[in-house]
DNA sequence: CCTCAGATGGACT
DNA sequence: GTCCATCTGAGGC
């Protein structure tokens, strides 16, 4: 049987590594007998304990934050500002609290169900500012294919959600900024550990 | 195109 | 009680 998805092996490497090796790839949703796929095209990295904007930063462990201690290729999804939810990939080995946020893609197929759990509506029926904004951001991404808190703590190792091994196009332009929203992360806010394509 | 207030609830001190 | 790894809709340009 052919196999769909990324090994563990992708997810132990450096978090950085991995951060940008996801941009241009596929990550797909089985839900309700339906295939949704979406292109990543922004993340952001993650790294560690010493990482003053990540939630693991000097080594705090809570309910919410074990999952980042688990091994890479495990889904990480916590709710955000009371209303939505973001998506994160552990990467690195157990007990080393890596990951990278999913912040953005472009949806590739499933695109009526992903419109109707997004808006409510048929793709055609979206204006272009909603078709514009459909899954560039990371609450938007999880809104778009029903990606919830049930799915913390599971791996990517199944077809409920996965990355897909297909290699990305291999003329991609991979662009580097500073992570958003972290003003509070002192000299770490300006790492340059977002990654994204145009 | 832009800015900004408000929504909303769980994690944490 | 305060802080969020955010988004929407209203209003201004």
């Amino acid at each position: 049987m052919k196999v769909l998805w990324e090994p563990k092996k992708f997810y132990m490497e450096d978090t950085l590594d991995v951060s940008r090796a996801l941009i241009g790839k596929k990550l797909v949703r089985n839900i309700d007998g339906k295939q949704l796929v979406m292109e990543i095209t922004e993340t952001e990295a993650y790294c560690g304990i010493e990482d003053k904007a990540s939630h693991a930063y000097n080594g705090r462990r809570t309910e919410r934050t074990r999952t980042m201690y688990e091994e890479g290729g495990t889904i990480y999804i916590y709710l955000i500002y009371g209303m939505y939810f973001c998506l994160n990939i552990v990467t690195e080995e157990k007990d080393n609290p890596c990951a990278v946020l999913i912040r953005g893609g472009r949806p590739v197929s499933g695109l009526e169900e992903m419109s109707v759990l997004r808006y409510n509506k048929p793709y055609s029926e979206l204006t272009p500012y909603q078709k514009k904004n459909f899954a560039n951001g990371p609450g938007k991404l999880c809104k778009a294919m029903g990606i919830t808190k049930e799915l913390n703590g599971k791996k990517l190792f199944s077809k409920e959600l996965y990355i897909s091994s297909d290699a990305p196009e291999n003329d991609i332009l991979i662009e580097t900024s500073p992570r958003v929203n972290i003003d509070y992360a002192g000299e770490y806010k300006d790492k340059l550990w977002r990654f994204f394509r145009k």
